[in-house]
DNA sequence: TCTGGGGTCCTCATCCTT
DNA sequence: TCTGAAGGATGAGGACCC
């Protein structure tokens, strides 16, 4: 028997409708029908998730929470729980997975699924689009909307055309129409300063775009840039879906509630970030060679600063002593930060990092891994550290593995 | 209006090695 | 030994995404 021939239109773009705001209905009913945002309840926070009887208000995500609050008075704010919202995306893949073992997950919300080999099994790549919109509505109460094309990204262009609550499917032969009606700010990777540039060349649709000479792109947007959109503009994309990738690097940040220009304080968050992320890297079983320190100043301009190190760590203790070493570097004095972030690249899975880390101190190794398995059984507040523990305890020193263990107190001796 | 948090990718500059 | 070119590694920052 010869093999079902590939379809056309392999690719689907499923995607949440105001996913965030959506679990959080799901989970207190009473805010059906409602506005409600998702965000940082604090005088800096933004909305990161309004529900559609929010965004009729004019609101979208990623709006300072205080302006959204002064267009919707009445909105219900709700902070964001991410263990919710992971255990619904875990239900939702699992959804997907039936359907296809291609799935390549860009957010919590959405995905790409390469549904070519499941047509003789589930029917062609539309059925099965509105078949998963179905189970995710039946089974999570949740509801998604689906783009069907040719290649992943005319799928994800379907997918926000097809918002909310709906399924848009564009055959090979209508993509030229398709994409000639939409915004360049449509396109992957084009936002406001690239949207901006090519304005002043008065490119505002794709059509426009694809008609532009090559040479007049590249010297806008330069070589790489002008390459990737030229071909984005004919709608070509010849990038496979992925199933999964290992994240190239882990970090935190956070922006305080006013300003901070007490070393004391910024050490001391500096230490919290350090152990966050470390026990991220700990938890994914990787570790990192490079170390970023993250500050954005009262004046929100941001600046970084990193080291490569000659071997990975997943220690927080070592990337403490390294952001604090970055930080010292810096020289400041009273100088006012906003925001301060521990960030960690060039990861490796653990096994091998740790065959190079021959001059780390293993007893601090030991305490930081029985550390998390007290955390695991217990909780993560179960064991922190002393530094941690109040305002008015002492700076931790960056006083790296040696000096650090002293510091760790269980959570219920306080 | 006043800008979160967690990421990826790209460009450009600089330093070092060959 | 000096010089310059080339290329890789690193560091900083910008733009973008959800």
């Amino acid at each position: 028997m010869s093999a079902p021939e590939r379809p056309p239109e392999p690719i689907l773009h499923v995607d949440m409708d105001a996913f965030y705001a959506a679990v959080e209905v799901r989970r207190d009913p009473s805010l059906a029908g409602r506005p409600v945002l998702v965000g940082g309840q604090g005088g800096r926070g933004v909305v990161a998730s309004a529900s559609y009887e929010a965004r009729a208000y004019g609101i979208s995500s990623a709006m300072p929470m205080a302006r959204a609050l002064r267009l919707c008075p009445h909105a219900v704010v709700v902070s964001p729980d991410f263990t919710a919202y992971t255990d619904a995306s875990a239900g939702i893949r699992t959804i997907f997975l039936a359907c296809t073992p291609l799935v390549e997950p860009l957010a919590l919300d959405e995905a790409f699924l390469d549904v070519g080999g499941s047509v003789r099994l589930f029917g062609p790549p539309a059925v099965i689009g509105a078949r998963i919109r179905a189970r995710i509505r039946d089974e999570l109460g949740l509801v998604a909307s689906v783009g069907v094309a040719p290649n992943k990204l005319l799928a994800k262009l379907c997918s926000a055309k097809a918002k909310p609550d709906g399924l848009l499917h564009v055959r090979a032969e209508e993509v030229a129409a398709f994409l000639a009606q939409l915004g360049v700010r449509d396109l992957w990777g084009v936002g406001e300063a690239t949207a901006a540039r090519l304005d002043r060349f008065g490119v505002r649709t794709v059509g426009d775009l694809a008609a532009l000479p090559a040479t007049t792109l590249r010297r806008l947007l330069g070589p790489a840039a002008a390459t990737a959109l030229a071909q984005l503009a004919r709608g070509a994309d010849t990038r496979p879906v992925v199933p999964w990738e290992a994240a190239k690097g882990m970090s935190a940040e956070e922006t305080f509630d006013r300003d901070v220009d007490d070393s004391v304080v910024l050490r001391r968050e500096l230490l919290r970030l350090a152990e966050r992320v470390a026990r991220r890297l700990r938890r994914g079983g990787v570790a990192g060679r490079t170390v970023t320190l993250k500050l954005r100043y009262a004046s929100f301009q941001t600046i970084t600063r990193s080291k490569t190190l000659t071997a990975a760590t997943d220690s927080s203790a070592v990337l403490y002593a390294e952001v604090g070493a970055l930080l010292d570097n810096l020289r400041l004095e009273r100088v006012r930060i906003r925001l301060v972030g521990v960030g960690v690249a060039n990861l490796v899975p653990t096994g091998a990092a740790r065959q190079l880390t021959l001059t780390e101190d293993d007893r601090w190794v030991r305490l930081e891994r029985a550390a998390d398995e007290a955390r695991g059984r217990f909780g993560d507040e179960a064991v922190t550290r002393g530094a941690l523990l109040d305002d008015d305890a002492a700076p931790p020193r960056a006083g790296g593995p040696a000096a650090a263990p002293e510091q760790w107190r269980p959570r219920d001796e306080t």
